[in-house]
DNA sequence: GCACCGGATGATACTTATAGGCAAGTAGGA
DNA sequence: TCCTACTTGCCTATAAGTATCATCCGGTGC
């Protein structure tokens, strides 16, 4: 991310605390620069983790209620994948999910061809649609290439660099 | 779900277990029957109430640790909602979700033109798709119905059959 | 029908994620 | 600078999911 568009994510919390009258605490930035400067997806603790490195007496429930407070003022969005806890994810216009159904990393997509879906048939007093969000699962290079190595263990995983097969 | 339906399923929860080797026990069996019967997609505890009435001894290790192996069979899949537990569904051909934000209910959707999405351009070697969901998230007719009902507390929520206003 | 074996089960405790209450502290405006 | 309302940090509690290990049971060979 750059200095420009951080600056730029920085001046919309800003704008957003004011705007919901909620005052803007060392706590609050600081979860929300340790957010915006992630290109993953962490997890509320991982959140936790790096905001202790700046403010060390920080307490692991400060940091799941800003991040709620965060979701409700729409600066970042819940996301979440089986078997993991919820992650957040500082991006809030519309994108994808690549899903390692394996090691559970999110991979962000940016394909507009997916910003057009048509939206199902569902009397609107049944449910009213908001939004959608398409997540494709699969295997990443990382899982692939440890699989890879524990398929030859007799045949020299390490050996000359490994086969590029793929 | 027909009894015709039902049958098959059970047919193919039969044959997969003899195709891996694994016993069928009656434990698997009944978790089998209570995650077929269910339109709904439950989350690991429903499912463990519901072979309770079956098999009161049963624990919730074992519904856990069964659920874990029909995933790794394909006779169900997982899948989750921020907020909430990971649920199961007992759908496993390509079908997609309608999320309610607020109480967290699923609702299945099947509409082909879902189906055949352009998939995004990721390098193979980075990232192998397998498949993918689309989750179309909004509000449900309960939470809709609810709100309607707070939004005006003093203006009679309960009055002659309540505004149809959608 | 019976015995055996490997894997499944059940009880318990443990870990992780999240929530509520309350006193003390702090941001923001007068 | 002071005041007030909101936030924070701590403690406890709850829920979901996991690890371990002794015991039990399904499936198979005899």
């Amino acid at each position: 991310m750059s200095p420009a568009d951080k600056q730029q994510r920085l001046a919309g919390f800003l704008a957003a605390h004011r705007d919901s009258g909620l005052p803007v605490t060392i706590q609050r930035r600081a979860v929300f620069e340790a957010i915006v400067e992630r290109p993953d997806h962490p997890t509320a603790e991982q959140v936790y983790r790096a905001v202790r490195q700046d403010l060390p007496q920080i307490s692991r429930m400060t940091v799941h209620r800003i991040l709620g407070t965060f979701v409700s003022l729409g600066l970042v969005t819940k996301t979440c994948h089986p078997g993991s806890a919820t992650r957040f994810d500082p991006k809030t216009h519309q994108h994808h999910h690549l899903v390692c159904l394996e090691c559970g990393t999110i991979i962000d997509i940016e394909d507009s061809r997916l910003n057009s879906l048509p939206w199902p048939e569902v009397d609107p007093r049944e449910f009213a649609i908001q939004d959608y969000h398409v997540h494709f699962h699969g295997r990443c290079a990382r899982c692939r290439q440890k699989e890879r190595e524990s398929a030859r263990p007799a045949a020299g995983p390490r050996g000359a660099g490994g086969p590029q097969d793929t």
